[in-house]
DNA sequence: ACTAGGTCCTGGTTGC
DNA sequence: TGCAACCAGGACCTAG
């Protein structure tokens, strides 16, 4: 499930890569992966453009394209972008195929359908496209602290957990991430949002810039479909704390891991080093 | 305004 | 062995 970490690997790879390439054909292999505009105007609209930049907003990436355009996309639970020689027939998965100048290819492969590709012609901005980029929060990797986590959280009642997922506040978090950050920060999944002290926060703010920039360097998680845009697997999965790892040891106390549902979504974390505490819990769907 | 839960989608896993 | 049911989850939508 590729997470900010993941993107930014990706993006990195790409922008080595591709910066100064220009696109010689685009084919949509299924309409679905296209959001904007239809999938045969993106296939025209995208041809004969030359990539001048990569960038990364959360976990979109963003591909700056000349004469004012931008190519967005967001690989959601199972996309990626690969960087091909020559394609060596159809893979099964393959949604859409860009065709560079020097022969170079890259791949959109998307198992499960859920990642998107935007054309954002001259004229245009993103924002006005694409309803979930307008509305990012902040960037952790940046200028972030408790006081501005805390703050996009004012007013709310939410567990952490599930509120951490909500890319208007954190933008790149996902649930990985969020289960590792609040491990580090010994913070339980389940304390309500208003429940948190201000010293949580500053905890909290500091573990996810920590285990995201961990996690960059050992080039991301591979769970099950994520690779860089080389093909190569991400190793932080080696090294997580609670994520993944439901009746085995924790690293710190070796007390077993557990794993509930929260808001659908499952949740690690360790009981012994992210007590209840005597603090108010918000009612859960846990099992 | 906020929150939980359903939906999309497919391949892998589990259970009978 | 074979089939059906279930599970994973990011973003969006709907209902309460």
């Amino acid at each position: 499930m590729p997470e900010l970490p993941e993107v930014e690997t990706i993006c990195q790879g790409l922008r080595a890569a591709l910066v100064g390439r220009q696109v010689a054909y685009a084919e949509v292999l299924r309409s679905e992966s296209i959001a904007y505009p239809k999938p045969a105007a993106f296939s025209s609209c995208l041809t004969g453009h030359h990539i001048l930049g990569v960038k990364r907003r959360g976990k979109y990436l963003l591909f700056e394209l000349d004469h004012g355009a931008t190519l967005v996309v967001h690989l959601g639970m199972s996309g990626r972008l690969l960087l091909k020689q020559k394609s060596n027939g159809i893979g099964v998965h393959l949604r859409v195929r860009i065709l560079l100048d020097d022969r170079s290819e890259l791949h959109f492969e998307d198992v499960r359908v859920f990642g998107r590709l935007w054309y954002i012609p001259k004229g245009k901005m993103c924002e006005e496209i694409i309803l979930g980029l307008s509305k990012l929060g902040l960037e952790p990797l940046e200028h972030f602290t408790g006081q501005d986590l805390k703050a996009g959280f004012v007013g709310r009642r939410q567990a952490i957990k599930p509120a951490l997922l909500d890319q208007r506040v954190v933008a790149g978090l996902g649930n990985i991430y969020a289960d590792e950050a609040l491990f580090k920060a010994k913070i339980h999944p389940t304390i309500g949002v208003d429940d948190l002290s201000y010293a949580d926060w500053q905890r909290l703010a500091y573990a996810i810039k920590d285990v995201l920039m961990i996690s960059i360097n050992q080039g991301g998680s591979t769970l099950r479909d994520y690779t860089n845009a080389q093909g190569v697997n991400g190793s932080y999965q080696h090294y997580a704390w609670v994520y993944g790892r439901v009746n085995e040891p924790c690293r710190v106390c070796r007390c077993p891991i557990e794993r509930i549902r929260l808001s659908g979504r499952s949740c690690h974390f360790c009981p012994s080093c992210q007590p209840w505490s005597k603090r108010k819990m918000l009612k859960t769907g846990s099992k």
